[in-house]
DNA sequence: TTACTAATGAAGAGTGTTTGTATTTCTCTC
DNA sequence: GAGAGAAATACAAACACTCTTCATTAGTAA
């Protein structure tokens, strides 16, 4: 990012970023605490924070006592001063979370919708979901701030599915058309697995890692990649789609867990990885070689991932992520040979809340952007997204 | 980057960056043009002139005469304020250039180099390479304001080559220990394929492309990355690295070439390509057969880079760049039915001088961020390098 | 001489820091 | 239990730095 210089007012805008940077992911922070981490003077900041309460971003609360001396001024971010909303358009359940500000979770809902749903169907439960998580958060669509929605497949800059395998009635989809007819604020759609890097990234495994590949492996396998801690979607979106090279097994890795001879006749898709690695982790024999099979196939898309970008951590995600205990060993034991420098590897914690958590941060980072932007003046920030009340 | 605030000696920090970024790649410019360049008034640009001036970074030139009204003031970015060194350690030959601030060439010396040589030997025509280049220069090693090494393998952030196939006597060499022995100014040392695409990206095919993946296939086949216009290195330095994996054919594609029963008998590694692709060229079919099979191999691992991190720009560099016009057409045709979204896909025109022209760039772009970083002072710069008379 | 462009210099506005003083609370002592 | 002192913060004035605007001066070509 390069600087453009200016005059004074542009030095005050910087230093308003440079406050409420220093102020937010903080608890509550007296004035002179604020000055030190943000580096400025006392007077300084007071006025700069006298400006953010103004506009409706800070708020002051009742001063502390028990310490020795005067009691210092109490402020913090309003978190409470805009939501988002967050979607994961899943194959088989989509959800949705509305999370303030600060990332605290307002409300989620969640519906389940058939495989086999259509356009319309599926588009129909997204809007129910959405519109459930917002009723139980007791807000209204135009109180948010910013929409994100994940789905698998390939998603364009301008928020159209160009290619889903895992949805194939959604190629073509103009899903961010689609939900600004119901949202007047900014709206994001990303691909799915992308979103769950950004989670990671967020509150998951991979904080503060700079590179990072996140494998989500489930019913189908993609890949999300953070490069300097952003997400790196590549030109057309395409990035992470590794997974599309018949050269690595990603594609026929779900098979050897499929073709287990140990599971019940008529075990749905979604179960069946569960199942398997069950028995695996009994000890049935079976099963073991099911999981090394797929272990094998996942390794060989994950050493392409790591031979080409070199991260720092390789995150497993998605619903093999319940099994990291049967499954992490035998993909070492496939992944460490393909590799010149074996990575970290972990699974993520955040089961099957990753994509919707970064759907909601992905969301977040739109607000933020702006909020720190020293190009944008205070006042129009606000109107950007809505009518913030003081 | 996240920018602090301060008082207004800050501001003018930012506002000399901004200035020297307006001046430097321009030719002379007057001071009310450079003002509006830098979207500063004219009054505080011709105080930071100043400063620049006596800081030996800008010079003035006679104003111009021949437009109406008075002649501006000319100043430019002092090229000669500083020298940079850059190397390419290739298999057969090892090149230098001695540049100054502007990227302007100002020397080139090359020198032919076993490929057998031991590391001793390898390293003393190294250093051979760099004198003589500096000679050519009319400059001393205590000028140079940075140097960079290219070259083969898997090299750390500290400059070590933590892995070497084409060079094995380069294995565990701390090659930027080794250069600092000469220099006493910052020593960079990076993989050959990653300096070819800085290269490309500064003067070849993807000058103004954010996300390239760069191919250089000779002898052997690599990669090197950049996204946003930077390098990127990864972790260990291992980024580009996929054709260690065995799945893809990058370490066979050679093979298919040298099979070539055209060749004259005893011909030498470095020169089959070029016979190859010239039968191919004539029309010999069983040297364009050779080619085919040489582009399916080449196909699979662009196509594992392309999926992974879907650039905007894929450039072909190296040995066979002489030869696009035959190889281009067979790559097209196997990698495109790989790719979800086929890339543009270019050939370099730097030719064998890409890695040293990146070397130069890199050890630049070192030299570029202390100039324009807002957290240096003015009077810093040249101490950290050395003294640039005024 | 006139028109045009650039350079110069002074006035003014905005911003941040420093410094001294006032305020508020806690703690210790009598 | 009341008052003095200590500690931390809040507040206000003075000062320094930087940028911009605007009017004036300088230099060149037509």
């Amino acid at each position: 990012m390069t600087i453009r210089g200016g005059d004074t007012s542009r030095l005050r805008r910087i230093n308003l970023s440079t406050t409420l940077r220093a102020l937010r992911g903080q608890g509550p922070i007296g004035l002179t605490d604020l000055a030190r981490r943000a580096a400025l003077s006392r007077p300084t900041v007071e006025s700069l924070v006298e400006e953010l309460l103004a506009a409706g971003w800070v708020k002051e609360l009742p001063p502390e006592t028990g310490q020795m001396g005067r009691p210092a001024r109490l402020v913090a971010f309003r978190g409470e001063a805009g939501h988002v909303l967050g979607i994961d358009v899943g194959s088989y359940s989509i959800r949705a979370t509305v999370a303030d500000l600060d990332g605290a979770e307002v409300a989620r809902h969640t519906e389940r919708v058939s495989a086999a749903a259509g356009r319309a169907e599926r588009l129909a439960v997204l809007h129910a979901t959405a519109e459930g998580a917002l009723a139980a958060s007791g807000l209204d669509a135009r109180d948010l701030a910013a929409v994100c929605a994940g789905t698998t497949g390939v998603v364009t800059a301008g928020g159209v599915v160009r290619l889903s395998y895992g949805l194939p009635e959604w190629t073509g989809l103009d899903l961010a058309g689609e939900l600004r007819r119901h949202y007047s604020c900014p709206v994001l759609v990303e691909n799915d697995c992308n979103l769950a890097a950004l989670a990671e990234g967020w509150h998951g495994e991979a904080r503060g890692v700079s590179d990072v590949a996140f494998v989500l492996s489930g019913v189908r396998t993609g890949a999300g990649i953070l490069i300097g801690g952003k997400l790196h979607r590549g030109g057309h979106g395409g990035a992470g789609e590794i997974g599309a090279l018949p050269l690595v097994g990603w594609h026929r890795a779900p098979s050897h867990l499929n073709a287990y001879p140990g599971l019940p006749p008529g075990t749905a898709p979604e179960d069946t990885a569960g199942l398997v690695f069950a028995d695996a982790r009994a000890g049935e024999p079976a099963a073991r070689w099911a999981v090394e099979q797929y272990a094998h196939d996942l390794a060989e898309g994950i050493a392409a991932l790591v031979l080409t970008l070199d991260p720092d951590l390789v995150v497993l995600g998605g619903g093999v992520s319940r099994s990291g205990d049967v499954l992490l060993d035998p993909l070492r034991r496939h992944l460490d040979p393909l590799c010149l420098q074996p990575p970290a590897l972990t699974v993520s914690v955040l089961g099957d809340q990753a994509v919707v958590l970064g759907a909601v941060r992905h969301a977040l980072n739109h607000v933020d952007a702006q909020l720190y932007d020293i190009d944008t003046p205070l006042a129009d920030i606000k109107t950007n997204f809505f009518n913030i009340g003081v």
